[in-house]
DNA sequence: AGTTCTTTGTAACCCTTGTTACTGTACAAC
DNA sequence: GTTGTACAGTAACAAGGGTTACAAAGAACT
C-alpha cells in the first residue's frame, strides 16, 4: 500500500505524513459500476483516491438524476470532507467509475493532520478549490450550453477518465447522466454519427474526433 | 468597527484572533449595485461580510450571466477564499445586492491564521461547507426545475435577503439573474398575479403569498 | 402639454427538448 | 432453431421557453 500511495500523494505529503496515513488508512477495493457512498450516508471514513475513477451523482426527491463530476488518482472527495467535518448526512452518491482502489482515513485523524501538517491542509483547501471549480464548470455546462454540446462534452470527458475512446454505455445510461430522455440522446447521438465525429456499436459509442 | 465585528463574529472567533482582525483589517462600505469584485480580478483582500448582502453572479464567455447564490452576514465568498490560497483570477462577480459594510483582511494573514487560530480554520472549512452546499442548491435549481418555479424562489430567496416583502426590480433585471429572457419573465409573473400570489408595480413586485 | 425614454403587456412564431408509441435488431437463454 | 429481453431507430406530437415585434403605460424632462 506504501507504493501506491507515496506514487499518487509523494509529491504532495511529507514523509511523516504518507507513514502516518499508511498506519491508520485501509485500503479498498471497489470494482467498476459499484456504489461508494449513498446519498444520507453518514460518512465515517475519508477516501483517498489512489487508482481508478468515481462518478459523483446529484438526486433530487423525485429520484431525478444528474452527474456532477468525476474525481481522477490524487482527488479525494470534498463532498465527504465537508460531511466529516460537519458530521453531516452525503448530499450526493459516488460510484466506481472504474476499478478503483481507495484508502480509507478515519475522520478523526483530520481534525489532527490539520493542526499538524501544512500539506494535509494545504491538500484539503486545494481539493475544496479544485471542487468548487468542477461545480462552477458544471453549472456552466447545464445553465449555458445546449444537450448536444452537453453530450459532446460528456463523451469527452468520459473517454479521458476511461483512458479509452471506446466508451462503454448504453443512451439509457448517458441519458441519466445527463438527466434527459434516452430518445433524445439517440436523436443526437445519431446526428454526431452522421456528422462522422463517431461511430456507433451496440452497447457502446466510439469517438472519432470531437 | 471592533464592536460591529464583535456582534457578527464573536460567537465564533477566539478574543485574540477578533483583535487582530481588528487591527489587520479595514472597514469598507459598499452601497447597493456597487462591484465588489469583478471575473478575472486577482483577489489581494479577503472580504468579512459584516452587514448587508452580496449577490454572486456567474458569466460565460458570450456573456451569458447567472446569479450563483447571495452572502448574507457572516459569511465569507469562498469562492475568493479560494482565489487568495491559490493566488488565481476570480471566478465570478461579486456585486453588493444591499448597502453593505465589509472587513478586508489581507490575504497574507490566512496562512498565518490557519496554523495559528483552531476557530479561523473551522471558519474556514465551515465557508467552503456552506459554499459547497450553496452550489449543489444551484445546481438542483437549474437541472430539476422548470422556471416558474425557479422564479418564484428567486422572488422568495430576495425578498430574504432584502427583509422586504417588496422587491426592487425590473423585469428585464430578473431575467438576467435567471439567464433568461425579459418576455419570459414578465409571461411568468402576469400568471403569478392572476393566480394572486404577487402583486405587480412599475419597478417593484409585491410578494403576497408564494 | 408635448416629447422622449423606460418599463411592461401581449401576440405570433419557432426551436429545442421531452413524450408516446411502435419497429427492428442484437444477443442470450431455452 | 425459437423465444424473450435489452437496446436502438424513428416518427409524430406536445410543451416549455426563447425571439421578434409592436402597443400601451409611466416617468422624466422641457
Amino acid at each position: 500500500m506504501l507504493q501506491e500511495l507515496k506514487e499518487a500523494y509523494g509529491f504532495i505529503f511529507e514523509d511523516d505524513l504518507i507513514e502516518e496515513i499508511g498506519e491508520v488508512g485501509s485500503l479498498q477495493q471497489v470494482a467498476a459500476g459499484e456504489k461508494i457512498i449513498e446519498i444520507g450516508d453518514y460518512v465515517k471514513m475519508m477516501p483517498l483516491l489512489i487508482e481508478g475513477a468515481i462518478k459523483i451523482m446529484r438526486e433530487d426527491k423525485d429520484g431525478d438524476e444528474l452527474l456532477l463530476y468525476f474525481l481522477e488518482r490524487g482527488d479525494t472527495c470534498a463532498m465527504t470532507l465537508s460531511c466529516c467535518l460537519g458530521q453531516t448526512k452525503s448530499e450526493i452518491r459516488a460510484i466506481a467509475e472504474r476499478d478503483t482502489k481507495l484508502i480509507m482515513i478515519p475522520i478523526e485523524k483530520m481534525e489532527e493532520w490539520t493542526s499538524k501538517y501544512k500539506s494535509w491542509r494545504d491538500f484539503v483547501f486545494e481539493s475544496y478549490h479544485a471542487r468548487l471549480n468542477e461545480m462552477l464548470e458544471t453549472i456552466d455546462t447545464i445553465a449555458f450550453m445546449n444537450m448536444d454540446q452537453r453530450l459532446m462534452k460528456y463523451l469527452q470527458d468520459k473517454a479521458k477518465i476511461n483512458q479509452n475512446e471506446v466508451i462503454a454505455a448504453t443512451h439509457q445510461q448517458i441519458a441519466y447522466d445527463l438527466h434527459t430522455s434516452r430518445v433524445v440522446i439517440s436523436r443526437l447521438l445519431k446526428k454526431l454519427e452522421i456528422d462522422g465525429r463517431i461511430k456507433l456499436q451496440r452497447n457502446s459509442i466510439e469517438i472519432m474526433e470531437l
